[in-house]
RNA sequence: GGAGAGGUGGCCGAGUGGUUGAAGGCGCUAGUCUCGAAAACUAGUAUAGUCGUAAGGCUAUCGAGGGUUCGAAUCCCUCCCUCUCCGCCA
């Protein structure tokens, strides 16, 4: 969320950066509506607080003498019931101020362009050639079906759509992709985190999952936890409600998870083999920094994801996410797509989002300035390094024979211990 | 899951109703001393909100929330967490 002092003084470029995004800047007016009446109500509460405290420490002080204080009880207990309802007409406020906080997204940054449907982003680097091939390619769920390397029917029969089961060679690659992005994170300098796969509902409304996209939660609903969508969700929260050194900036880490998504009103949408599945893995990038680098480190957060594309020798592009099609926390964001020549078509396989202090904010990460002076909030930034699924549909299509075979990329070739698939 | 113990500042730890935001120690920062360092000594050392141009004032916070009371770290209730023993178990 936003902070309220920052929109009490900067209520316009607020309000702009808003509508810029699409959303209703009627909220950061209910806000500073909100605002106003509860510094209204504080004073006169903190008035009658410092009273009883002033008046207690008389009471001590002639209890202590011997002598009777009955005479200012009468008062006193007034004073408190006041001051009880007082607490609790404060209380309301600061729940419908949050919940009005919580409503009002982040605002963009100068460079992101404006527009309002995924039309408008802005293509910013393309990478390689589409593969060269003389005969009409297959879609990667033609191809693992042959091969038997993934096996969705007996998914569905497990579990449900959207659940595929990776077999042998497959699952192999799976592993061997996972394996491989993890250390090349390593070597960029993340530190790698195995995180628990299930959340509490603190965590999941710290990076912004509650309450607005609850219904894209699995929730285990007998302990209140929910199924991380990312491992962006559990690593974020890893610093939640401390205090950094600023010698500390930035931390960067990475973590291979499951994520799963119920994907809930997207059925009929690219739902075609691993285009849209409920669970898939992911290895993601977390950083912690300070203010004043996040975009720096955004474009190498960009960076570090996408030499992993090319390295799999796959063709790609970075689109610069538009002011609409930004999500709710995000004030910039990238899209790496990669080229698909069995559908043709581009599939995104990374995001890579700063949030600035949005996150942060709600979860209360700070860093002291080394300098001395008052903790202030780090910002967070994140990518997927990458998104499994549809690198392994892009592999498997961009790489095919025609005899139906899959070459596997070289890099891959120390962790899979075959060459081919097939 | 059963029984018991406990959660106090960056850490250890005192405190069972009244100037206790909280003794003492450790750590940390600065200063004195020293050629320099250590030691010693001195001082400082939480977070947030709010008012104020500022200096500074006020309020809140002793796991969380509620209650009793003129007054709660201290008493009562609920919840969360940690530890020990037993049970179960990858």
């Amino acid at each position: 969320m936003l902070d309220i002092k920052f929109i009490r003084e900067h209520a316009e470029i607020v309000k702009e950066g808003v509508t810029r995004k699409g959303e209703d800047p009627a909220r950061v007016d209910e806000a500073l509506a909100l605002d106003e009446k509860r510094r209204h109500k504080l004073a006169h509460a903190e008035q009658l607080k410092a009273r009883k405290n002033s008046v207690s420490a008389e009471v001590a002080k002639k209890k202590s003498k011997g002598e009777d204080a009955t005479a200012v009880f009468e008062e006193m207990r007034k004073v408190a019931d006041e001051i009880k309802s007082l607490d609790h007409e404060l209380a309301a406020i600061e729940a419908d101020l949050r919940n009005v906080l919580l409503a009002i997204p982040n605002i963009p940054h100068p460079s992101v362009p404006v527009g309002r449907t995924p039309e408008e982003n802005q293509i910013v680097a393309t990478w390689g050639e589409p593969p060269v091939i003389d005969f009409k390619p297959k879609p990667h769920w033609e191809l693992v079906e042959k091969l038997g390397i993934i096996d969705f029917p007996r998914g569905v029969k497990i579990t449900g759509a959207g659940f595929p089961v990776y077999v042998g060679k497959g699952a192999k690659l799976e592993r061997a992709l996972i394996n491989f992005f993890l250390d090349k994170a390593e070597a960029a300098g993340y530190t790698e985190v195995m995180p628990p796969h299930v959340v509490n509902a603190a965590s999941a409304t710290g990076t912004g999952q509650l309450p607005d996209k609850e219904d894209q939660m699995y929730v285990a609903t007998k302990d209140e936890f929910y199924l991380i969508p990312t491992a962006e969700v559990p690593v974020t929260n890893f610093y939640r409600d401390e205090i950094l050194g600023e010698k500390q900036l930035p931390i960067k880490m990475c973590a291979y998870t499951p994520c799963f998504r119920r994907e809930a009103g997207s059925y009929g949408k690219d739902v075609r083999g691993l285009n849209r599945v409920h669970q898939f893995d992911k290895v993601e990038l977390v950083k912690f920094v300070h203010p004043s680098t996040s975009y720096d480190e955004l474009e190498s957060l960009r960076a570090d994801a996408e030499r992993l594309l090319q390295k799999l020798g796959l063709h790609y592009h970075v689109l610069l996410m538009c002011s609409g099609d930004l999500g709710f926390t995000q004030t910039k964001k990238y899209d790496l797509e990669v080229w698909s020549i069995g559908q043709q078509k581009w599939l995104e396989v990374s995001s890579c989002s700063n949030f600035e202090s949005y996150q942060a904010r709600r979860m209360n990460i700070r860093f002291k300035p080394a300098a001395g002076g008052k903790p202030e909030i780090v910002h967070t930034l994140n990518g997927s390094a990458l998104a499994l699924p549809r690198i392994v549909a892009a592999i498997i299509e961009n790489y095919q024979t025609p005899e139906g075979k899959v070459i596997v990329p070289k890099v891959l070739h120390q962790y899979t211990g075959f060459e081919v698939i097939g």
